[in-house]
DNA sequence: AGCTCATGTTAAAGGCTTTTACATGAGCTG
DNA sequence: CAGCTCATGTAAAAGCCTTTAACATGAGCT
């Protein structure tokens, strides 16, 4: 256990932590010139080393791309789940929540966002990929199982998976289509959040749910299926003036 | 105009019609292998040419690339306007086809929907793209304008260009996450094209809509601006069984 | 001390990209 | 038709990447 080197640059023959640093080089060029243009050779350079030592630690570049789309899934489950915090203070909110952490993680780490989503890295590529892609979408989903359990009765139940794949999907579409700063791809009335938000709940609304905003957990006894009629409720889009 | 050497495969010195050639060699080569698997030379090999004679044609790969992304933006403006169809035979029904016809474009032109979305292409890197890129949205957009016009008087009119936005995020999302068939990435309890109606019909419920399936336009004098009370409205999920 | 195996290095083959200098021939001009 | 000219191809070469094979080092064990 000494291949610490007491934090001093030098080292040996030996890394010492080679897998790690590749790992950590290939996130840096990734954010800076997209999965495109990273480049197993400049990773090994980065780490210091020949352009073939990375192979003793990757079967070759789709691998290295692969373990960072696992990572990213696995740090993007750790954020679903705190955003979620197991639906406090209530449903509705923390399922907001989640959705503004999907937009927040694709802003905050586009390196992990374009290898899991944008590489062209295949998602059965790898069975552990597949699996820690799932366990992410677990989150979502069981925050829309609680979610749907909320339902106003008289209405006919949604499905939580359909509701967790629309709202994955609505996510996904507007972090992809507007999600990174960087590079602002294209103009917009609104930030991604206020847009997701606003489609949030109008598909909320849909469902039946009530929707002003106000902490109304514990009792589904009976708030109205839908907004007070005529009276104009203020709108998700915030009433246009 | 003799560039067509009478369809026989024989040329001389030149080509007489390179550009569109590689420009098909390219997208050939990426609905087989992927936007990052496509090479230059691999276009030039297919075009029967040498590996420098792209370059009378394209600045670089990325211009090529580009090319393809801003066909594929024209296509898919058509393909939008022939489903929107000017909003026959009626306006909601119209608006479904539209983004029908988004996850049948992402299934059918593979290679387009690469280039147009993952291909690390950005939207403004050139004018022209931007532009063919703003016209297909354009369509969506106006599609939008007609259903918003038809909103349920006595509630707030929700802003075109925010419900163009979304419904373009949803089918987006969708799409990329379970859009393309050759390499059906997820598991899904319905088919993408299902998953997308019913998100659009919660929506559209959510605006307070009519969502009953039939073609109610004309006269958007006083239908009811949410499903009747208590009596199980046929959910836009197919009312589970 | 000596063995052994994981981990690096060097060298080399094979491709791709892109540039530069040169070749060809299609269309125009007189 | 001769001849010019310029768009369009080709050839060659530099530079970088990927990947493999053979060899080197040294860390941990016996």
């Amino acid at each position: 256990m000494s291949w610490q080197k007491d934090r001093r640059g030098e080292r040996g023959y030996h890394h010492g932590n080679l897998k790690e640093a590749l790992l950590q080089a290939a996130l840096d060029l990734i954010s800076q010139k997209g999965p495109a243009g990273f480049t197993f050779a400049d990773a090994a350079r980065m780490a210091g080393v020949s352009p073939a030592a990375p192979y003793r630690h990757f079967r070759d570049r789709d691998e290295l791309l692969s373990s960072i789309a696992q990572r990213g899934f696995e740090q993007f489950e750790a954020m679903l789940v705190q955003a979620w915090d197991d639906g406090r203070p209530d449903t509705v909110t923390a399922f907001e929540r989640v959705g503004k952490a999907y937009l927040a993680f694709a802003r905050n780490e586009p390196a992990f966002y374009s290898a899991m989503f944008e590489s062209g890295v295949p998602v059965d590529s790898s069975p552990t990929l597949m699996a820690a892609s799932e366990r992410a979408f677990a989150i979502i989903r069981a925050a829309a199982e609680r979610l749907a359990a909320l339902a106003p009765p008289g209405m006919p139940r949604p499905p939580a998976m359909m509701m967790a794949l629309h709202i994955w999907s609505m996510s996904h579409g507007i972090a992809s289509l507007f999600g990174r700063g960087d590079a602002a791809r294209r103009k917009l009335p609104m930030s991604p959040e206020e847009l997701l938000e606003a489609e949030v709940l109008i598909y909320l609304r849909g469902l039946g749910f009530p929707t002003d905003r106000r902490p109304s957990d514990q009792k589904p006894s009976g708030p109205p299926p839908v907004p007070p009629e005529g009276g104009a409720p203020s709108g998700p889009w915030g009433g246009r003036k």
